[in-house]
DNA sequence: ACCGGTCAGGTAAGCGCTTTCCTGCACAGA
DNA sequence: TCTGTGCAGGAAAGCGCTTACCTGACCGGT
């Protein structure tokens, strides 16, 4: 025990075992007072000799300050956290650097975490993050149809909320707080309508996890456009598959199967579309002289694959950059929801229905 | 002033002013150790009686413990620090994946810092990381040709490593601790020895920037290949851009104009190689017909642009592994570095040179 | 009836830092 | 020479938690 016990202290001796600001303070033969002063270059004045030995003793001893121990005294809460459901999605790539733009800018720490589309972790992380005393919690991503979830995490984050915590939201309507809100529904509407144009009446849809309210969502707008052209979207033409590449070519291999007339694949997301066009091509199925497909999002690789993505677009890092915003504005008491239009973009993988 | 204390007073009443332990344990009629103790499921017995107040107490008050507290006091280092240039770019995210899968199974928190290949940034990262108590931190990424850069960042690490602190690099040489090391270089020497075998005399290269060691390796070894057979790679056939799509389709265009004769154009990443792809189609060259185009990496998305991108594949979910594996196991003394092997992946954008 | 052993629970000493408040000094004014 | 003012620097009180150590009640054994 005790030769254990030297050799720690050996060890210890020089160095190891992390300098704390004492070491510092001990070091240049000043109070920790003043060494945490010229640390942080506080207001209240230090002589220059003073100030320029602690600065040596911080070097001489690669003194990093605690970052726990800072926010305990100070109780700051400078961080801003970030759930969302999987930042290698480049959907979400894409509103976590409007995020991040905007937090930068203002000098806050971004902590993000992945709840990869699990109800569960997302509660999780909230407690965590609260436990992080962050400034503000952004959750990024659709909702659950689950009510009980719902509830739990409205629960959650109101307490943190009433403490003085911040919250926004983007793309779920089911929390009352501040919000921003891509049009999913009307961007569902532009798909039918621009289906209906193209005289497509054989339509498959590659849906997503129908779980999901931005499914359901975009699904509605869908139906709403096809409806008021008279077309009607059954059930068996719908495939509630995983949200990613293989997903979509599994749901349109299956559609195809089952109705090798279809003249159109609509994919509720553009890594679904870019799954089918790879399952279309793998079969030689010509695009879009035989089969039409649209994607969602409007993700960077859309206009990259071939043929190039007909999508509907919606405003990523714009999304990121006003929830931000909102999270780190206290601003007006009334929850404020920000509305953001989606947009048709026409690009090479839909054309017409063939006759 | 008593105004504002009144109203704060006021505020803090009840609730707001987050729940701390003794709020707890004087909720519950017990001292601050129990109430931890049982929060913390600690190994000392709690009366069943006792246990059952203190939960009450937590759920009546939405209790979360003060995460910074408790680092403080347990002084724990759980967490573990990862520096990438950019989550959002899928190389980092394959890469990321990997570590991600390690350190959720050692039930470890993961903290992502883009540095954004900004030097400076990288610096204050590892600060900020080793300021958070990680008991690990992750460099993944290319690192520089900067002798002054890299001194400092060893300086860091060092003094990190020796208060007991674990550092594994990705893909970097510069620095002397454990290392998982792609074979860049290797991988350089298969591109050239398929351009060889597939003919091309008059060879693009689109390059990131040269600042990066990971371009100058694989610059090497592909430059190695080609001299072997009697080929030489001119310094104006090589152009160093950014190391994105628009990097890419830059250097191309630049590339063609000087030399319109070129067969082949070797990018020496994907996404630099699908920037060249959508530059040459918006040209109308056929690839690989007149052109053959070769990417470096095999990012996911490569197999999903037309043509498929031939390319070199790294395994970067294995190499995120590893790294997080040599990350958290103290191991031998000796600093391990793991190689791993490149490995050529033939798909439809590269033939055979047209005579 | 007394003593030692158990054991649930409480007390208090930190963890490393910030910050308020206080001390002691130097200088100016009378 | 004495008091008042200003100011640099230090002492110490926390921030919210964990945990080593102590206390006191209760048990069985002699």
């Amino acid at each position: 025990m005790s030769l254990v016990a030297a050799t720690a202290a050996g060890a210890t001796r020089e160095g190891a075992g992390v300098a704390t600001l004492s070491d510092v303070a001990r070091r240049a033969g000043v109070s920790p007072a003043t060494a945490s002063r010229v640390i942080n270059g506080s207001s209240k004045p230090v002589t220059e000799e003073l100030r320029e030995r602690v600065l040596r003793a911080v070097a001489e001893l690669q003194y990093v300050p605690n970052a726990h121990a800072q926010l305990l005294a100070r109780s700051h809460r400078g961080a801003v956290g970030v759930i969302v459901h999987d930042v290698s999605d480049p959907y979400f790539s894409e509103i976590t650097r409007g995020l991040q733009r905007v937090a930068t800018d203002q000098g806050r720490l971004l902590m993000i975490c992945n709840s990869y589309r699990d109800p569960e972790r997302e509660l999780e992380y909230v407690e965590l993050l609260r436990g992080q005393q962050v400034a503000a919690i952004v959750l990024a991503g659709s909702g659950y149809h689950d009510a009980d979830f719902t509830r739990l995490l409205n629960g959650k984050l109101a307490a943190y909320e009433a403490t003085g915590g911040r919250v926004a939201v983007i793309g779920r309507h089911e929390h009352s707080g501040d919000a921003v809100m891509p049009d999913n529904r009307g961007g569902g509407e532009l798909l039918g309508q621009e289906l209906c144009r193209l005289g497509h009446e054989h339509i498959g849809v590659v849906a997503g996890p129908r779980v999901l309210t931005t499914i359901t969502d975009r699904l509605t707008g869908l139906r709403a456009a096809l409806a008021e052209h008279g077309r009607d979207l059954p059930e068996h033409r719908i495939r509630y598959v995983d949200f990613d590449r293989d997903g979509g070519a599994e749901a349109t291999a299956g559609l195809l199967d089952a109705e090798p007339g279809l003249t159109a694949i609509a994919a509720l997301n553009d890594s679904m579309a870019i799954g089918a066009l790879a399952l279309l091509r793998a079969r030689a199925v010509p695009v879009p002289q035989q089969v039409s497909v649209f994607g969602f999002d409007d993700m960077p690789m859309a206009r990259d694959v071939t043929p190039a993505l007909t999508t509907v677009r919606l405003p990523l890092v714009e999304m990121g950059v006003r929830a931000m915003a909102l999270a780190l504005d206290p601003g007006a008491a009334s929850p404020r929801v920000e509305s953001l239009a989606a947009e048709l973009i026409r690009r090479d993988s839909a054309g017409p229905a063939p006759r």
